[in-house]
RNA sequence: GGUCCCGUAGCCAAGUGGUUAGGCAGUGGCCUGCAAAGCCAUCAACGCCGGUUCGAAUCCGGCCGGGACCUCCA
């Protein structure tokens, strides 16, 4: 089955065929390493990495490549306000942010290049630009990209050149470093060097080119990064909604002015997520970090079930009821696993529906991530799933130990896409050494309670696990306990 | 002003022309010593007004409401 995504560029559902199925490139805008990353940035972030484990799932060989944006206003701002060098804002939020990646269980992408070590691909570019007749320089050190001299400028974005409101923003702006308070031919071209100034010097955000002293512009870092891992022409780039314009619209316009080739050919745009139904913003304080959710008791899963429970093209209400609902959902994921694991087979058994049900579903889930990454239907397959396999599992006992089997291997399957099992069970199965110790003799004591019919005392046991966070349940196996 | 998206049951969220989406919550039942887990049943829906159609949540028009982007926020 063909995989179908939404390509920006035409606005349409298109089939995904890439340039090599064995050399898959993708290219995802990252972040900028200011400041710890928030919950909106990882709805981009697992989204990406959605894309990544669905094409391994699918069979291609992929190259993934996320980039670090270690050199910008913001970046030079705090270093400025410090007194020290951009790298010493930018290693530990960079740290900070592999960490988060490590929890959500994004997986590793192939490679991570960051801005300040590209520097010389920059400046091949703008020379390639310069030469090509894109580019010009201005008084003070900086390089322009010339926004007349590309006419298919404001493709991606659906606006005419002309139409960009020209110099809004400009020179209004308190503080003095601001990016565009340079001077340029037409306020609407966009910077690709910018001429040095005393704090970028100040905070080690400087560098020798052939046309002076200064830092790249904002786009051009992803021209250069992308260009040099996946060639001058691949295949997916990825980044939130808001990097539409002007910076995806950017890298085209330098990107295929350098080279004289297409670019990228599938666009896809990660949709803003509102929290608690208001836009995230750091003034109403509401752009929570992972570290904070997780301080409020959330975990790790549910933070990104709560983010797969929605399309990444539409809107997703990042609400705490929700993370509440996505850890109870989890819940019956985990616990039908367990069951497929404790389940009593009989290699004698007869097969039983459980294999029909079993490849129903994986043909369903893969219709559903088919369809431009539709989570929330892949999740509805899971559940469905899950109810007639323990349908099944009620009335067939025992089972084939391969149809079993097979279940199981079908929900990691499907878990190797979604990654909310993998990190769920881990968390189930933190529980202190003591306090297990401690639950497996209470649960003996009860079981021998109930054995003398004595029900007070094996409710009172049971009362008292559950006040330790431990749930028992009898089943026909015997009595069990899990971390509520 | 320009570009675009969305309004689905108590909450979240798929569907996008005709057949139960799914999760969470609720109700009744089975199971259980009682529970839990599970299963079965059940409740409840397509913002409003028109139009197209044999048939519309799904297409078209209008209206109301919400939201995004338009020079550095993923």
């Amino acid at each position: 089955m063909p995989l179908r995504l939404y390509n920006t560029m035409t606005r349409r559902l298109e089939e995904f065929v890439p340039l090599d199925s064995t050399r898959v490139g993708v290219y995802a805008c990252g972040p900028t390493v200011y400041r710890p990353p928030h919950i909106g940035n990882f709805r981009t972030f697992v989204f990406n990495d959605l894309l990544h484990r669905y094409l391994e799932w699918k069979g291609f060989g992929v190259t993934f490549v996320m980039n670090l944006t270690d050199v910008e206003d913001k970046i030079i701002n705090e270093a400025a306000g410090m007194g020290v060098s951009i790298g010493e804002v930018t290693a530990p939020m960079a740290d900070a942010f592999f960490a988060d990646l490590r929890t959500l269980a994004v997986l590793p992408a192939d490679l991570y290049p960051r801005a300040t070590e590209h520097i010389d691909e920059m400046i091949d570019i703008i020379e390639r630009l310069e030469k090509r007749g894109h580019a010009y320089r201005a008084p003070d050190g900086s390089v322009y990209f010339d926004i007349s001299s590309f006419p298919t400028y404001g493709r991606l974005a659906r606006i005419e050149a002309q139409s960009i409101r020209s110099g809004a923003g400009l020179s209004t702006r308190a503080g003095g470093i601001d990016a565009d308070e340079y001077e340029k031919a037409d306020a609407r071209d966009f910077a690709l060097w910018k001429g040095v100034k005393d704090v970028d010097r100040q905070v080690g955000a400087a560098w020798q080119t052939p046309w002076g002293e200064g830092r790249p512009g904002w786009h051009i870092e992803c021209s250069a990064m992308s260009m040099a891992a996946l060639g001058s022409t691949f295949d997916i780039h990825t980044g939130g909604e808001d990097l539409i314009f002007p910076h995806h619209e950017d890298e085209i316009a330098q990107s295929e002015g350098a080279s004289g080739e297409p670019f990228v050919r599938y666009w896809l745009h990660v949709k803003h997520l509102l929290v608690n139904g208001e836009k995230m913003s750091k003034s109403k304080g509401n752009d929570f970090t992972i570290d904070q959710l997780l301080e409020k008791g959330y975990s790790a899963s549910s933070i990104r079930y709560l983010i797969i429970s929605a399309q990444y093209r539409k809107e997703l209400n990042f609400a705490f009821d929700g993370l509440d609902t996505a850890r109870t959902a989890i819940q019956r994921l985990l616990d039908f696993e367990r069951r497929l694991i404790d389940m009593p087979t009989a290699a004698d058994a007869p097969l039983s529906r459980l294999h029909e049900i079993t490849e129903h579903a994986l043909h369903d889930f893969e219709k559903a991530m088919d369809d431009d990454l539709n989570t929330p239907n892949a999740l509805a397959v899971v559940f469905n799933f899950v109810r007639e396999c323990n349908a099944e599992l009620d009335r067939d006992t025992p089972t084939a130990r391969a149809a079993t089997d097979a279940a199981r291997d079908a929900l990691a399957s499907m878990d190797r896409v979604l990654g909310i099992l993998e990190i769920a069970r881990v968390e189930r199965a933190d529980v202190a050494d003591d306090l297990a110790v401690w639950a497996d003799g209470m649960v003996a004591e009860r079981q021998e309670a109930r054995r003398r019919r004595d029900y007070a005392e094996s409710d009172r046991i049971r009362d008292e696990l559950e006040g330790r966070g431990i749930v028992v349940e009898d089943t026909p196996q015997g009595p069990r306990w899990k971390k509520a």
